[in-house]
Parts: structure tokens; sequence; C-alpha cells
RNA sequence: GGCCACGUGGCGGAGUGGUGACGCAGCGGACUGCAAAUCCGCGUACCCCGGUUCAAUUCCGGGCGUGGCCUCCA
């Protein structure tokens, strides 16, 4: 079976045809680094991981570019270095900030069993360059000089009116979004709708010598940023453009104007998929719900960075993900009963199943290939399971982590619990059940559940014991 | 108000114009002193109302509900 993706831009799921398979490019939008990674922030870097190792698996480790970014300027990281830093140059804060965030953030996706992307390049070192490759500067430039920006009071707005299907991906006219309009529109702009590409910055901000002949230094708009990353890195047009689907609009929309104005082409990316949102016990995640979860509380919390993986991956990555706890057990569950199996080895690759391929292959179809891989699993096909397991990421190492952590805490209280076991053993064979179970109900409580098993070659009962909590 | 998704059994979640995927939970059985683990078995679900059709959960229309975007939140 062929690949196929839905896209945004069509609203259809069509068979992807790469523009060059010796090189198939794919941009996704990275994290902005002011505070650590939610869960939800973990979907589109999950997803697209998956659809990066099809990629990879469909026309070569070689054949595959993947490029997402760190955003590390932007508002709201001035905004925390101030409140972070306050005694220090702001600056300097800035870069504490988004140094710090930066770690925590791949410290955090690499748990989750995230392949690195090809280029991860951070937006800094996309404003100016004198490498000649694109940049946001001179995008800005380029966009003046054909027509689609102007200059008014220190910053360059794009001129929306300039773009004649401006507003086709996220499938609305600029009347609509001009009636639409809730904010207070800023008495330089030309048109409602235009967006900025560059404005000034206030003394001791983050600044660069400013474009298009402003003599005020001053910092990039969001939405130039990942036009100027995705050109410099994927070329002026490629195949792949992902990220959340609260992206689409404006920014999305945003950077096809800017890049196919400034390039002159009818599209930026040929596929534009978009993850739906996730929502947490029912509830929209927010700071003011008090239910925002990092990925890093979640691995605190002890959940292996598997279980968050496959969690994520039991919804399609277009559908909305009710996040729980609930889930989280399951999912753990799942992957605990896999990884049981004798056998199970997910560095061998050589026989991923044609089922689960052809699963993901259907616009990633994940939930399906995880029925797959049920199935499997109830076949005692460890060969194909683990294979199918390792491809998707899910290869044991955060499990294994989590045993071992496991096996400490047991060993530590080995000392307690093997006598407790002893004296339920001997309880049992003078028939005392009911002190034998009561010694079963203490380890209970302790967190402690207990095997009999028979030994088959002496017949007699032995007792195995393992830490549940 | 405009635009866009989505609504399947207790829960998660595929899929299909006509034989009730799959998983978790639950129930019954085997095993066990009893459990646990394991194995075997068990489910008459597709938001509502119309329409098309021999036949609709699946297609079409309307309604209701949930969520997203229109505010530099993935």
């Amino acid at each position: 079976m062929a690949l196929k993706l839905y896209n945004t831009l069509t609203r259809q799921k069509a068979e992807f045809e790469p523009i060059d398979p010796k090189n198939v490019r794919m941009y996704v939008c990275g994290p902005t680094v002011y505070d650590y990674a939610h869960i939800g922030n973990a979907r589109p870097v999950i997803v697209f991981d998956v659809l990066f190792r099809l990629l990879r698996h469909i026309y070569g480790p070689e054949h595959v570019t993947y490029v997402r970014n760190i955003t590390d300027v932007d508002d709201k990281i001035n905004a925390r270095a101030a409140r972070d830093y306050p005694d220090v140059p702001l600056n300097e804060a800035i870069r504490k900030v988004t140094e710090a965030t930066e770690k925590q953030f791949h410290a955090d996706i690499a748990a989750l069993g995230v392949l690195l992307p090809t280029y991860e390049p951070r937006a800094t070192e996309y404003i100016r360059r004198d490498d000649g490759r694109e940049t946001m500067v001179s995008l800005i430039e380029t966009l003046v000089e054909r027509g689609n920006a102007y200059v008014a009071e220190d910053h360059v707005l794009f001129d929306v009116s300039s773009m004649p299907d401006y507003g086709r991906l996220s499938n609305r006219s600029l009347d609509e979004m001009e009636a639409g309009a809730r904010v207070e529109v800023a008495p330089y702009k030309k048109g409602p709708m235009d967006f900025v590409l560059w404005k000034p910055s206030k003394p001791g901000e983050p600044a660069w010598p400013s474009p298009a002949g402003i003599a005020t230094p001053g910092r990039p708009g969001w939405h130039i940023e990942c036009s100027a990353m995705a050109g410099a890195l994927l070329g002026p047009v490629f195949d792949i453009h992902g990220g959340g689907i609260d992206l689409t609009f404006p920014h999305h929309e945003n950077e096809i104007a800017q890049s196919r104005c400034a390039h002159g082409t009818s599209v930026m990316a040929n596929v534009w998929m978009h993850n739906g949102f996730l929502q947490v016990e029912g509830e929209k995640m927010s700071k003011s719900l008090g239910n925002f979860i990092t990925i890093n509380q979640l691995l605190a919390d002890g959940w292996p960075g598997e279980v968050l993986r496959l969690n994520m991956l039991r919804t399609h990555y277009r559908q909305p993900i009710d996040w729980t706890k609930k889930g989280l057990e399951e999912s753990r569950k799942i992957l605990a009963g896999w990884f049981a199996l004798d056998g199970l080895d997910t560095t061998d690759r050589t026989s991923i199943s044609r089922e689960v391929l052809d699963a993901l292959e259907d616009d990633l179809n994940t939930p399906k290939a995880i029925a797959e891989l049920h199935g499997l699993a109830s076949a005692k096909d460890v060969k194909n399971l683990g294979a199918a397991l390792g491809f998707l990421g899910l290869d044991g190492t955060t499990l294994r982590k989590a045993n071992e952590r496991t096996a400490e805490t047991a060993q530590s209280i080995a000392s307690t619990v093997i006598p407790l076991i002893t004296a339920r053993l001997e309880a049992r064979k003078r028939k005392d059940f009911a002190e034998s179970d009561r010694i079963r109900d203490e380890l209970a409580k302790m967190g402690i559940s207990l095997k009999d098993t028979k030994n088959k070659e002496t017949g007699e009962i032995e007792t195995t014991w393992e830490v549940t909590r």
C-alpha cells in the first residue's frame, strides 16, 4: 500500500508523492523555549516522529530531511527572563531561560523515544547570517521589494491584500476575517489583518539591525522565523509541513503568505498536516484550571516515557485526545503485557509486519497499528511484534529503567519482606491459612504482591514477590 | 456571529451499504487452601429526526451535543 496522508490544504486524504524521493523534506513547528513542555506540546513531537520513522522506512534513512525548530526569540521568553532573573541584564537572562528550557525539552522528549530531527535550527541563528542562506531579514527585504510588505513606524508589516488567496489553508476569506476580528487594530496598519514581520526593540531588549532601511534596531515577528528556517534548510517548496491544529491560523497561513510571496511559488509545502488538540480529564488544559500537565511532571511521577508515547499513539493524530490517568494505566498494562512475552527483541527490525505498515501508511492510523500489535502478541509472534515495537519507538528502554528502579526498591526492602514470606510459607505448610493470609495482606499494604508457584521438580510451593507501587 | 472537526458497548478505539475488530475493566470457568499470574469462554454499541436503498452505524439533509480556530496556546 502506498503512503496516504490527509492534507489540510485540500481537506482530503491523498497518496503522498515526494518532490524528490531522494530527499523527502518535512518541517514541523517546534517549541518556544520559555517553560516546561506540556503534554500537548508532546503530541506533535511524537506524531511527526512516527511519520519521520515511516518516511525513513519507505524512502531510506538518508533520503529524509526533517527540520524541527527551536523558537528562542519571543515576547514570552523576554517576560519570563525578566521575571526569573530580575537582577541580571535582560539578554543574559534570556539566554539562561532559553538554554535551560531547551535542555529540559531535549531530556523530556528523549524519554518519549523521539529521534533527533535532521536539523534543529534556533530562530536567532536565522535572523541574519553571512553564508548566503535565506534569513528572516533577507525574506523581509524581498517582501518589501516585491510590494508584499511595507514599513510603518519602524515596523514591517505584511500586506495581506497583496496575496489573492490568503486564507486558503484555514478556509476563510479576508472579508470573513475582518468581520470576525475582535482585536483592536494598530493605527499604522493598512489593513486590519496585516501582520508584523519585524518590530522595533525597546532598549535592553534583544535587537538586531533592522531591514528595509529602518534605523531603530528590532526583532522579528513570530511567523517569519519558520518561513526563514524552512526556506534555508528545505528550499522554497518542500513536501510536508506539520504542527498543531491551532497553528493553522494565523501562524501557518502567514508562513505560507510570506514564503510564497517571497519565492513566487504557488505553494510553500505540498502537504499540510495538523494534529488534534488534547484535553485533560475531560477539561481543556489551562493554567487557570490548574490541570496543566508537563512531560517532566509525568516522568517524575514515575510514568515511563514509553507509556506516555503509547498513550499518545492510541488515538489517531487528527482526533482530539482526552488525556487521563485511567488511559495511562491502561497503556502501562498493555506495554507490560507485550514486554513480558518471552523472546521479544525490539532491535531486530528485519520483519515489520505488513499489517502494521499498512495501518501507518493509511494516514498514520496508529490505533489500527496498535490493534495489529495486539494480534501479533496473542499469536505469540514475538519476532514481528518486537520489530514493530522497535520501529514505533517503543523499544523498552524506559520500561527497563523503571524496572531497575523497582528492583532497587525491592532490594532495599528485601530484608523486611523475605522473613515475612518465609513465615507465610511456614504458616501455609501447617495449614494456618488465617495467618498466611494475614501476612499476605500486610505485604499488600506495603505495595508487595505475591505469586505462589509450584516447583515442578520438587513439588514444593515457592513464592515470588514484586513491588507494585 | 463566522469557519472547521468530531459524536461507536462501562471506558479507550478501528472499521464497514448487508456475518457485533481490538484492548482495558467486568462476568463465568480451569488452576489454587483462598488469591495472584496464566489459560479458556462471555458483549445483541454505533447521538436524535427525516430521506435514499431490498438493506444505513456506514450515503444525503436537518437538529442536538462536545471541542478547536477567528486573541503571536501544540
